[in-house]
DNA sequence: TCAAAAGTGTTCTCCCTACACCCATGG
DNA sequence: CCATGGGTGTAGGGAGAACACTTTTGA
């Protein structure tokens, strides 16, 4: 095989990324996943992701691919885990370190054409490609310990929001309901939201007051040695 | 060069794992390092770790180099993240999954003979190999992290242990102090510890209470949805 | 007899919970 | 005028923090 130009004394694995991307459309959770054209599992669905290129980080190479097929750029993004099962990927042995990202819908513009992406609810995620499923249950688990201590929530609203659409996210995520007024008390007690002064009619009913996240408190707060919970 | 018989048409990333080996001596948190005895960093501490097999998963391939270089059997171990800046290794390109294990320092026999092995105290730990300063951060963090919730600090106690020196394990990985009397009110309310029936003379003075932990509780209280904290 | 450590109890405070109440708006 | 949703207040209970008291042992 001339095409082989690159030899190793052992067997080396490939190492690619793929990256959940949740969003949230005011009442679900949702994933962004793209319909595979080539083999294998062509006409399923899958995570964006790609191998990753020999001088670059994973890291590097996760932003890379999702700004590729989503136009996303300085997105929120972690590693949550490394999947290996010798035979996860048909073609050969692949280990993929798995990242999710945290985007606000409305910056999503959608990637070069040839990909086909599309939102899903995380109730209608169909059955996915590879172990995608296993990384989609990973992925939730750690969302939610996650967002238990740390105000990432915030990543997947716009800059202005209600508190109203703040609980809707939180009991989207952990999947409980709140108290109203106790979720708007324990919220400003954290010392964590700008209360601007516009306001906005989120329902034809009455007006909501508009906040927006201070990440200077936030990380005075976390220097302080506190911890916010939900 | 004929031994190179593995080959690739895109280069490929060598893939080792890592383990940061957690154990207790009674008052301080330990980790356990091997001297490397070749370049690169020859003669540096090291974690134990090694290049993944390719027909075996990196979880197999972590519990392989454990059982290698220390004799443990079924330890305690938990993938928490991989390290993958290109330059780590200055030989070739290599990413390491990195994993922690919790165990009792008795169960540790010392592997075979050609590693010397040591245990270090966290404030005695020298400037490690590699990457492997960061990498202890961050095992550290998510040890930290995990206690709040989990009851993994049993993994580093024998069988039987009192309550005192349950305490001093969790001020030692937390870096606090607790008021014993609410220590031992607190940990008792979950239930997940058995009393036993023996007791045994933890210093030169007044006698103590044994006690195990109770699995079986445990797992009953997280199905029904309650959480632990410290 | 004293110091140290184990075991247990008591009080105070704070925060979370569950409501209740008012106000503004559109039908 | 009523239903809906935003904003705020209040009473009760539970858990943690601080600390005190007793008992047991070796020096």
């Amino acid at each position: 095989m001339e095409d082989n130009k690159f030899s190793y004394k052992y067997p080396h694995p490939a190492v690619a990324t793929d990256c959940v991307i949740f969003g949230f459309d005011g009442n679900s959770l949702e994933v962004l996943l793209i319909e595979r054209g080539l083999e294998p599992y062509r006409g399923r669905w899958a995570f964006p992701g790609g191998f990753v290129k020999i001088d670059e980080s994973c890291e590097e190479g996760a932003v890379r691919e999702l700004q590729e097929e989503t136009g996303l750029v300085n997105p929120y993004i972690e590693q949550f885990h490394t999947f290996s099962e010798p035979g996860r990927d048909p073609r050969e042995r692949v280990i993929t370190i798995a990242y999710y990202a945290l985007v606000c819908k409305q910056d999503v513009k959608g990637g070069d054409d040839a990909t086909k992406a599309q939102w899903f609810k995380l109730n209608d995620v169909p059955q996915l490609a590879f172990d995608h499923d296993l990384i989609l249950r990973v992925a939730l688990n750690r969302l939610r310990e996650k967002i238990h201590f740390e105000p990432i929530g915030f990543e997947l609203l716009p800059d202005k929001f209600t508190m109203r659409q703040l609980q809707q996210l939180y009991e989207a995520i952990l999947e409980v309901q709140f108290d109203r007024g106790n979720f708007a008390k324990k919220m400003l007690h954290y010392n964590i939201l700008n209360q601007l002064d516009e306001s906005v009619w989120p329902t034809p009913k009455r007006e909501a007051k508009l906040y927006s996240f201070n990440i200077e408190n936030y990380n005075d707060m976390k220097r302080k040695g506190y911890r916010m919970e939900f």
